[in-house]
DNA sequence: CAGGTAACTTGATTTGCGTCAAGTTGAATA
DNA sequence: TATTCAACTTGACGCAAATCAAGTTACCTG
């Protein structure tokens, strides 16, 4: 049985469900199926059936694709109150992508039956939905262009200060292994390390540990520029 | 005043407003500004104020942003019935990107407040605006993966292929500089340069000129994977 | 038609970073 | 506590492609 404040708990997180009236909010809410995952397992992979949105109440998911060439790219992390949207809207369509837990985690979901029922009934709905993946289109632009344009210690310094500004910055600690950012960031753990290096060697205080990497200071990574 | 028939056509080309009733067809139509852009004009720059979708009824147009480090990154290049959607669904936003019209091109706008009120009133609209936004995301996705772990040769020839596949194959010919297909691509025009060159002297037949590349024989580009 | 200029080509040089290889560390298990 | 193995570090090397430089080419304008 569901626990029904979190649900409603989970539904108030996330931003297309933002500045919903009350009613329709506990409509949402009843929708909402809840689901445990624990650190390694995984949340769906790629070739199941994407019959579901995905809400993330808490803690942190790893969304991989495998390439043509056989090489497994990191796509994105999804932190608290991240969605994984796209997957819900096309009829029939099977996964792309693979997503592992990082951390114990809690989703949130809604089928897409019942996220088709409710943008039906509920104008507000589709379009923060609309807003959201807008949003999520210009970021992936901006990303692009970035990832073209400049250096691998560039986009790290940036992964590292986006990062640690959307979660809680007294206590940054990114649970992930150099292999992960690495392809996330289109290079090799190598580099990853080397780079790390040469951040704490120039007075930003950076500990590296396995599987973590913690920052303390943080604002002196603001003006990397190599 | 407006061509009516020439709404609906420039309407009727763009998958948002596919499988939509007569009735709600001729509806969207009424709300549609047509306007004509002169090659070497923009269509709107950085700083605009972006009240408007925008949808190609016919001509190429390029979109650019100007990154932090002030070099100019080709975002997309836009072909008839592309349309320009994230930009309607924010308030209030100014327009991140500038867009040149390559040649002769006819545009179709519909306000953010008359595509607003459609959305409200028909479901259909909004469902296809989040597939055709879902879509969206998944490419980008897609060419972020591919951007991190492919070769410039790849890239180039992918792209070529892609963009013969939806113009119309048997008069390929491409009204882009070097330099804009290597901010694209996220290479140098020189690169581009030796590359298409590499491709003719192994048997593909490409005529290089300048502003212009004429691409005819495809098939042979779609086996290249250097 | 002549002259100017921007786009393009081609070559030489440099470099960031991927890859290979050989350690080192540290957590987990027995 | 000893053993083991994956994650990580560090160095050496090579290559794809950026950059620099010096021409060509072809369009445009007077």
């Amino acid at each position: 049985m569901l626990k029904h404040h979190d649900a409603i708990a989970c539904v108030k997180l996330v931003p297309i469900f933002q500045q919903l009236n009350h009613d329709t909010l506990a409509e949402v809410a009843k929708l909402v199926q809840e689901r445990h995952v624990k650190k390694g397992e995984f949340v769906f992979m790629a070739g199941d059936h994407a019959d579901s949105l995905m809400i993330m109440a808490h803690g942190q998911v790893k969304v991989t694709q495998s390439t043509a060439s056989g090489r497994e790219q990191l796509i994105r992390l999804l932190q608290t109150g991240d969605f994984d949207g796209e997957s819900v809207l096309f009829e029939d369509a099977q996964r792309q992508t693979s997503a592992e837990a990082l951390t114990d985690t809690q989703i949130c979901l809604i089928t897409r039956q019942d996220f088709q029922k409710l943008i039906q009934r509920s104008a507000a709905v589709a379009i923060n939905m609309l807003n959201a993946l807008g949003k999520r289109v210009s970021e992936l632009e901006a990303q692009a262009a970035a990832t073209l344009t400049t250096s691998v210690g560039e986009r790290l310094a940036n992964y590292l200060v986006e990062t640690s500004s959307e979660l809680d910055t007294a206590d940054f600690d990114l649970p992930l292994q150099k292999k992960d950012l690495a392809l996330y960031l289109g290079t090799s753990p190598e580099t990853i390390s080397r780079k790390l290096k040469q951040f704490s060697t120039s007075g930003l205080i950076i500990q590296r540990g396995r599987n973590h990497i913690k920052l303390v200071n943080i604002d002196g990574l603001m003006m990397v520029n190599s």
